[in-house]
DNA sequence: TTACAGACTTGGGTAAAATTAT
DNA sequence: ATAATTTTACCCAAGTCTGTAA
């Protein structure tokens, strides 16, 4: 019995190693004895680390040695071949590196919808001209004279090039990434070697957001070392600036988690490189984040029974903020922090919901006070759905409505800093985000209850797994644009199916001729067939309900990410659990990057964990 | 009470890599 | 071996939430 969080006593069971299996056992054998020191292997790695069998630090700091090699820098501008023109109003025109480098960042947009959108070409053309000299910019007076095709069909060339080289070609890049990988994807906190998420800076372009966002093709600038700071320890060999350069500041706070920041020009916000969440210090926040949501599932009968109580207050905000938190337990929605006019696209959470982001329906088929939503919330994905409420809450809800235009706050009286700080006074740590944690991990335990069946094949115990994460996707709300080849893909494996069963329908019939066969020879020879006749019956089963569960599962997942969810909202240990409780192969449920971030629960959970 | 900077988590899309089909 | 398809890694935007200062 160790490790507390947030006051949680937690059990850890003895660690049974088990056969580790890779996904394609077959392959990686091989390699290992065709001579494979050459490319694909990957050393086995020494001990893993268990970080989570050690002691946390408890004042504030999050490291005490940090030492990293800085970030990889965008790759300067290349200008254009001479061959390759730009030209206005029908002339071809020189440009100057600074104002090309742009327009390549138009024109490599070219076949995007965006750039016929008029806030993109009039952000673009605006910050386009800031680039230019003074002699273009006089000669350069209208977007739609300029004509980018020649560029355009350059880089088409070019990508298309790149996809031709020769298998020896490919491999010195691959190579080459894998040396830059290693210099720079690599940091030492704490005398571990931690891999870093993003080490690269971002390369500058032209700014699309997700939307219909008010800045959409304005120019990101390309970031310098003198715009970098640079965070590690002072004792550290600290990262060199290129030749003729320095960093904007070194400094060694290490009350932080980054390894390098730098401003960004668009909305001004600070951007970071930081750790892999297969790092302790990912790791460690994360596991975190799931004993908050555990401790929520400890009171939150208590909070629903006060909450339900706050509808009847006197007090206008306080029936709004039992409204709003009612939503976002019942809902799963986000807070909703109000955000800046003009800055952003115009999306809402629960606190910034608008009189125009709900209907009510007193009566809507054969329900009763139905409330729709429909809304635009986080990256611009829509939010619709009909919820009948009980009839306090419809009522709360006309009243918030008296006297106001579409356009106005619903929640006129509560913010999300409100509301949060009222959530602590709840629990200790408690915020608005939380119950979205607690409600999508208690969704996949119920779930997964609710839908194993003990006597089911690994693949429906599969399909099962993977409805339960399809019930949590959907309370998140967590969408995705159908594949484009979605369509055909189904097909694929329709005619797959089909194949299938008419096969089985052939070696049935064949299974029956061995039977009559041996009924009238009664000899050892055709006994024998039979047997044989029937296990190739039973394959051909097997292997055909496993198509018609992948097609289900395919189908029912359409519009659906799992992704989200599985990576940020669900207590992994549930899932393991669940894979040992099954006998199901954790590569089955986690690929490697996933199995890595959660690796601390794969080690601490066992079957019987109860989230 | 609000505004804002800062730090960190969450999010969908897409290019590249891996795998499978031909 | 090559092409088609699927999966993964990467990209970077967009949220949440905290702390501080006015």
């Amino acid at each position: 019995m160790l490790k507390t969080y947030d006051g949680c006593i937690l059990f850890r069971f003895e660690y049974k190693p088990k056969k580790i299996k890779t996904e394609n056992g077959k392959k990686l054998d091989s390699l290992f004895k065709a001579g494979a020191e050459s490319k694909k292997v990957k050393k086995e790695p020494e001990e893993k680390w268990k970080w989570w069998e050690e002691e946390r630090a408890t004042d504030g700091s999050k490291w005490r040695f940090l030492e990293h090699k800085g970030p990889v820098l965008a790759p300067p501008y290349e200008p254009l071949p001479g061959h390759v023109r730009f030209f206005y109003d029908g002339k071809p025109m020189k440009l100057s590196a600074a104002a090309e480098e742009v327009a390549t960042f138009f024109a490599k947009m070219l076949d995007h919808e965006y750039t016929t959108k008029d806030i993109f070409r009039k952000n673009f053309y605006k910050d386009w001209r800031k680039e230019m000299t003074s002699e273009e910019k006089s000669k350069i007076t209208d977007l739609t004279k300029c004509n980018f095709t020649e560029m355009s069909e350059y880089f088409k060339a070019q990508s298309e090039a790149r996809k031709q080289m020769s298998k020896e070609e490919k491999l010195k890049i691959r190579e080459e990434n894998e040396r830059i990988l290693q210099e720079y994807g690599f940091c030492v906190m704490d005398n571990h070697k931690e891999r870093i998420g993003n080490f690269r800076i971002e390369p500058p372009g032209l700014f699309r957001g997700r939307g219909d966002h008010p800045k959409m093709g304005m120019l990101k600038r390309r970031i310098r070392p003198e715009d970098i700071i640079i965070n590690c320890s002072k004792d550290s060999k600290h990262p060199k600036p290129p030749q003729g350069t320095r960093w904007k500041e070194v400094r060694h706070d290490n009350k932080v988690t980054w390894l390098v920041s730098w401003t960004e020009n668009i909305q001004g916000s600070i951007k970071y490189i930081m750790l892999n969440p297969s790092s302790r210090i990912k790791g460690e926040k994360d596991w975190q984040k799931y004993e908050t949501a555990r401790r929520l599932k400890k009171c939150v009968d208590r909070l629903r029974a006060q909450y339900r109580d706050d509808w009847k207050s006197k007090e206008m905000r306080i029936r709004q903020r039992a409204v709003a938190l009612y939503f976002i337990d019942k809902l799963a929605l986000r807070a909703g922090n109000e955000k800046e006019e003009g800055e952003t696209a115009d999306t809402v959470g629960c606190c910034s919901l608008r009189v125009e982001h709900i209907k009510l329906y007193p009566k809507m088929d054969d329900q009763e006070y139905v409330v729709e939503f429909d809304f635009l919330g986080k990256d611009s994905i829509r939010y619709y759905n009909k919820m009948p409420v009980e009839k306090r809450v419809f009522k709360n809800l006309q009243l918030f409505l008296e006297n106001k235009q579409p356009e106005d706050d619903l929640f006129d009286r509560l913010n999300t800093s409100i509301l949060n700080k009222h959530l602590q006074e709840l629990m200790d740590g408690l915020t608005a985000k939380v119950f979205r944690t607690y409600n999508a991990s208690i969704t996949l335990q119920q779930q997964l209850k609710e839908l194993t069946s003990p006597e089911e094949s690994i693949p429906a115990k599969i399909l099962s797994y993977n409805r339960a994460n399809r019930a949590v996707a959907i309370l998140c709300n967590h969408q995705r644009a159908p594949p484009k080849t979605f369509e055909k893909s189904m097909q694929n494996l329709q005619t797959k199916i089909d194949e299938k069963q008419k096969q089985l329908s052939t070696a049935r019939k064949q299974l029956k001729g061995a039977k009559t066969e041996h009924k009238a020879s009664h000899g050892d020879g055709s006994k024998k067939m039979v047997e044989v006749k029937r296990k190739a019956v039973q394959r051909l089963e097997e292997q055909l309900m496993n198509l018609q569960m992948q097609a289900t599962d395919r189908e029912e997942n359409k519009q659906i990410a799992l992704g989200t969810s599985k990576l940020n909202y669900l207590d992994p240990r549930i899932s393991v659990a669940w894979v040992k409780k099954w006998d199901v192969p954790i590569e089955k449920i986690y690929n490697k990057t996933q199995r890595e971030k959660f690796a601390w629960a794969i080690d601490m959970a066992e079957e019987d964990y109860e989230f």
